[in-house]
DNA sequence: TAGATTGTTAATCGATTAACAATC
DNA sequence: TAGATTGTTAATCGATTAACAATC
C-alpha cells in the first residue's frame, strides 16, 4: 500500500462518510467531482488521495463506489476490531464510552478506569468501570493497544505512563497536557484550546470588519 | 497584531499552558529552548511564532513569563468572554455544558438546546435546556455568535442552516458530518473518525513491525 | 469518434528549519 | 568583553494545485 499522507489520512474517513451516505439508493458510480463538490474540496486533491489506496477509476465513469468504500474502509482498518481502554470516568468519558458510532471505526471500548469510589464498581452502558489500579492487569490480558485518557490534566502524565507500561501504543488525550511517551507510542491530542483558539480568532475579525 | 497562520495559532494555547502551569513558583523569565523542550518543539519554531504575539524577549534572558502569559492571553482573547450555546443535549453535550475548564478559555455556555421532552426543562450544572424552537429568539437577544453542535449527524446541517439564521458567526461541529455554511462563518470540525484513522494507522504499522 | 474523467508529472505555495546578524 | 539568546532572512521541505497525457 502507498504511503499517505498525514493529511490525506484524515481526509479518507471523511470521503468514506460521505459515500456510504449516499450509498442506501446511491448511484454505482461516483466521480472525484461529486466527492469534491459535496465536501467543499478540489477535484483534484481527491483524486490523489485516492488513487494511494484504491485500484483506481474509469476514465468517464470515475470510481465503482460499493469498491471505493470497500477500499476505504480496509485501508482504514474500519473491518478489524481495535479494543481499547479508557482512564477517566467523569461525563466526557462515560459520554465517549456510551458512543454508539464508534463500533463503525472499528473502535471498541471494552471498559474504564478511575480511581473515586463512586464510580469504580459501576457500568456504563455495560462497560465496566474499574479502578485504575487493574488498568495493567487487563490490558495486559486483552492485548489492548489503544487508550483514551479522559481525565483532568494534572493526571494525564501519569496515566500515560501506566498505559506506557500496559504495552498501550497510541493515546487519544482528550486532557489539556502534554504529553511525553516513547518513539514507539502515538498521541493523539483533541485539542479543545485549539479548537477555541480557531473559532475565536475568527470571531473576532468578523466582529472588527463590521 | 501580525498575521499568524493557522498551525501557529493552535500551538498558542499550548504555549499559555505550559507557562502558566510553571507560574506559581515559576522563573521570572523563560526562554525559547525552555518552552521547547517542554512540548517537544524545535526552539526556532517557538521564537518564530511568539514574536509574531509579544514585544519580544531579550537576548541572553529570554521572555518576561508575566508579560509572555499576558500577550498571549490578550492576543487569544481568553479575557473577554464569548458566549455561546449547544445544540444535542446528549451526554457529549451535558459532558461539555458541565465542563468547568471552557472558563479559562473564556467560553461561556449560556444553555443548551435540544427536541427530545427528557431534555427540555431540565438543567445541566445550572445550564437551562431549551427546546430548539427558542434557539433563535436567545441568540438573538443574547447576541450570542458561538454555536456548538452536538447532535447527531443527520440533524448537523439543519441546525448549522438554523444557526446561521440566529446569527452565529462560529460553529464547533462535533457531529460526524460536513456543513456547508457562507463564507463569513467558520466551521471547526472536531473530527473524531480522522483521530481515530491517524490512532490505527499507527497501531497496524507498530504492530506489522514486529 | 469525441469528450469526460482518470492518474501523473511539474509548478506553486506555505510552513518549517537553518544560518546568521543583532544585542543584552 | 564573551557568550547566550533573540529576531530575521534565506533555504528546505512537503502539501496543494495546475497542466497534460492517457483512456474508456
Amino acid at each position: 500500500m502507498n504511503y499517505v499522507s498525514r493529511q490525506t489520512l484524515e481526509r479518507l474517513p471523511v470521503y468514506l462518510r460521505f459515500l456510504k451516505s449516499q450509498c442506501i439508493d446511491g448511484p454505482i458510480n461516483t466521480s472525484a467531482k461529486t466527492i469534491a463538490e459535496a465536501l467543499s474540496l478540489t477535484e483534484i486533491q481527491v483524486r490523489k488521495d485516492l488513487a494511494a489506496i484504491s485500484d483506481g477509476g474509469k476514465p468517464r465513469i470515475g470510481y465503482i463506489t460499493k469498491d471505493l468504500i470497500n477500499d476505504l474502509e480496509d485501508f482504514l482498518g474500519y473491518k478489524d476490531v481495535n479494543d481499547a481502554i479508557i482512564v477517566g470516568a467523569g461525563k466526557l468519558g462515560k459520554a465517549l464510552m456510551s458512543y454508539k458510532g464508534f463500533a463503525e471505526y472499528g473502535l471498541n471500548i471494552v471498559a474504564g478506569f478511575d480511581t473515586s469510589d463512586e464510580a469504580v464498581g459501576t457500568d456504563e452502558e455495560g462497560k465496566p468501570i474499574f479502578h485504575l489500579d487493574r488498568m495493567e492487569e487487563l490490558c495486559r490480558r486483552m492485548n489492548i493497544r489503544i487508550g483514551i485518557i479522559t481525565a483532568p490534566a494534572d493526571y494525564a502524565q501519569r496515566i500515560a505512563d501506566k498505559m506506557v507500561k500496559s504495552g498501550i501504543l497510541a493515546i487519544w488525550n482528550f486532557a489539556p497536557a502534554h504529553l511525553e511517551v516513547p518513539d514507539n507510542v502515538l498521541v493523539r491530542n483533541e485539542n479543545m484550546a485549539a479548537s477555541l483558539a480557531v473559532l475565536s480568532k475568527h470571531l473576532s475579525e468578523q466582529l472588527m470588519n463590521s
